[in-house]
DNA sequence: ATAGCCATGTAACCAGTTACATGATTTC
DNA sequence: GAAATCATGTAACTGGTTACATGGCTAT
């Protein structure tokens, strides 16, 4: 971490902006605010915050029950914090299973391919869903648009996917 | 690797249906034939081929050049591969760079958020010239549908991705 | 024949997932 | 106040990336 902040703790850190919180809070928040934008699993943020402290971008609070502390952001961890996010944006590297099973299309025997297809959509409209709602209770309840934006990227990328699926040879 | 195989075994089986091959070898078909749909490193292929071997699913041929052998498929192999066809497909957990920054949007500066904009559609648009050359190449040459259906997935994706962008609130 | 280059294989590292142990809290 | 449940923190493991060492090939 001498160059830059990795995805995760950079995460860690624009989530302290809005104030201190503990590991389990985090962990809470990540999956409300960046929700299925970004994942972030309990042990990364238990393994990143010691890292993050250590390096004086947090500071750590007494010790409240079962050893849980908040951490507080410093303004070494702001700083770093605003270079990641003026930092070059990393490469996208989708990698979906279903392309990879499609690949090999030709060794599937009709019904295998027909089963792939329908396992898809089925996965991808429930998603689609989940997205659609997302934006909607945005819509009327948080001002803030890249949120929104975020949750409608979900929505464009769904419907893409499904959109091509129909266009798969049977 | 009790009840299935992972993503990565699974190409390197798959792959191996054609005939024989090295690591090496592995690794360049990978490249070539998965392309960009399933990446997949040296690194990985090397440490799964002497499992897959143990598992009786490859058989490896005599040293050649530089203790590289050629690894060969066994029925059982086959039969693995083939059900691995046939499993339920995994699901499809997106982890886009971009969204997680975007996610911050309201801490970026208008200039960063610009600059962030514009790399995102210049690494999209290089992206999308190269999925319509792999589905023209494929038209012209390759009879295998399904490369093509995946190589049109990289374009409506990058396409979705782009129009998309546009709409983010500068 | 040698120098430089490229391909091959290895190893160390980092990120992400899963599964577990145990401390707190609620409920009866 | 005991039992069941839930949240918290830890640890072990798997998958993926990066960086390195060295064998073999090519060109002069």
């Amino acid at each position: 971490m001498a160059g830059g902040l990795n995805s995760t703790s950079a995460a860690l850190l624009g989530l302290l902006h809005d104030g201190p919180l503990t590991g389990g809070q985090l962990v809470a928040h990540a999956g409300q605010r960046l929700g299925p934008l970004w994942t972030l699993t309990r042990s990364q943020v238990y393994r990143e915050l010691p890292v993050l402290a250590a390096h004086g971008y947090l500071r750590a609070g007494k010790p409240g029950p079962r050893a849980s502390s908040a951490y507080t952001i410093s303004a070494a961890g702001k700083r770093a914090f605003a270079t990641w996010l003026a930092s070059p944006l990393e490469a996208d590297h989708p990698r979906n299973p279903l392309l990879l099973r499609l690949g090999f299309g030709s060794y599937h025997s009709k019904t295998d391919l027909h089963r792939l297809v329908d396992q898809a959509r089925g996965q991808h409209e429930a998603s689609l869903a989940i997205h659609k709602e997302t934006v909607n209770k945005l819509k009327k309840v948080d001002p803030d648009p890249y949120a929104l934006a975020s949750a409608e990227f979900g929505v464009a990328y769904e419907k893409a996917l499904l959109r091509w699926l129909e266009t798969i040879p049977t």
